[in-house]
DNA sequence: TCTTAATGTTACAGAAATATTACAAATTAA
DNA sequence: TTAATTTGTAATATTTCTGTAACATTAAGA
């Protein structure tokens, strides 16, 4: 995976633990730690997205949102914002300032890496990884299609991500605890019967004329993608 | 079950991430966010290895430790310790307190995870692999499937317990009472002759076409993996 | 060999876990 | 707005697992 990230923002833990993962990653990154400097430095490194914080020392983030947007050069350099919890994320999300997307801190690496992949896989497809495949089963992430030997399969908002899940680790056992935590949005509460009727409903569509089954039910564990 | 991990760290944000990926691997992860009361509730965890960070709010790394250390139930825990980069590295590393390990941050989880397994693979062997092999018996504890000769069996909860324990401790003899006391879930009460029939279906499923015998009836004394 | 205690085996009823269905509320599209 | 889709839950059906009791067999000492 290659693609630069560049991120404004002054605390300097954050920015090292999150520079530092996104490196492992593959990632190239650099950072500053105050708007103006921030943002004289993004336009020479030139990245693919701005990880930006909402409150900076000297400008706020919405004032360097706006100056990247006047700039012909950057006008669609992706942004993910990074705002403290309670900082009037409704004004936030409801933002026209072009905000690809926010995350509220504190947040886990995972979660945002999550959102990096996903505001690059629309912005500049070349730079992640769309496509899951097992066996005979396909998943395109940027044109949100599923296919099972090449035949198309609708599944609901729900279902895909559920399949998406599967799909990075297949094999593997999830309770349904860990499949609440990491495919439904957080902080919601359903009950964990609830996936029993997703899987149901995932199976349904997937296991299409007569091709074996594709997930495997693990008494008092969990599921898994076979 | 493949361990557990206790973490004390005030930095909400990385005991998040943490804590996530290490649950996704299959861990199960507590944590606490100052000292003393991480203290008592590591104590009720009884964790195999303890991720402690080396400032708190109330007490130092170094006092934690140490406290554990009088502990004689804790005497052997495993403590990795996380500080920030510049944090007297040096103080630390030639450190008598018993810290078995040290990372500092900002560290990549992969990096952490790697060090965790080194030392838990010293302490506690059994916890760290994944597949507990005992001749041409092998169970995988990620997939959650077992096999004979390559050949897959099925296995109901109970039995898979039970021969996950027997595989962590080939060829030592337990007595009824000490199998239901550590594959039973606590506080059930069953007839330790419901062992036996136990024994018999494990022995059933995994005696597969005329191969050899793998669990030892001991008289008056219990049952072991050859 | 006989006796007896320990273990093996079997069958079965209840329990527990999962599958399936239907439906109303919520969300999205038209 | 209405219509269509999606979602979560509860109720019900089905499957699988568990524990126990009853009976069979085995091992070991007298």
């Amino acid at each position: 995976m290659k693609g630069k990230i560049f991120i404004i923002e002054d605390e300097a833990s954050i920015v090292q633990l999150v520079q530092h993962n996104l490196e492992m990653e593959g990632f190239v990154v650099s950072s500053s730690l105050n708007g103006n400097e921030g943002l004289k430095e993004l336009k020479k490194f030139e990245p693919n997205l701005l990880l930006l914080d909402w409150m900076l020392p000297d400008l706020s983030g919405i004032d360097v949102c706006k100056n990247i947007r006047k700039d012909n050069n950057f006008k669609n350099l992706p942004i993910i914002m990074l705002t403290a919890k309670g900082e009037e994320e409704d004004k936030i999300k409801g933002l026209e300032s072009g905000v690809d997307d926010y995350i509220t801190k504190p947040f886990s690496f995972n979660e945002l890496s999550a959102r990096i992949k996903a505001v690059l896989r629309r912005s500049d497809p070349n730079i992640v990884a769309n496509d899951l495949i097992f066996e005979d089963l396909k998943l395109d992430r940027i044109e949100k299609r599923v296919f099972r030997s090449d035949k198309e399969i609708q599944l609901g908002p729900t279902e895909f991500r559920l399949l998406e899940f599967f799909l990075t680790n297949p094999k593997r056992v999830f309770s349904r605890d860990q499949i609440l935590e990491t495919v439904w949005p957080n902080n919601v509460n359903v009950e964990s019967r609830t996936i029993d009727v997703h899987i149901r409903r995932l199976r349904q569509s997937i296991n299409i004329e007569g091709k074996k089954e594709l997930i495997r039910t693990v008494r008092a564990s969990g599921y898994s993608l076979i």
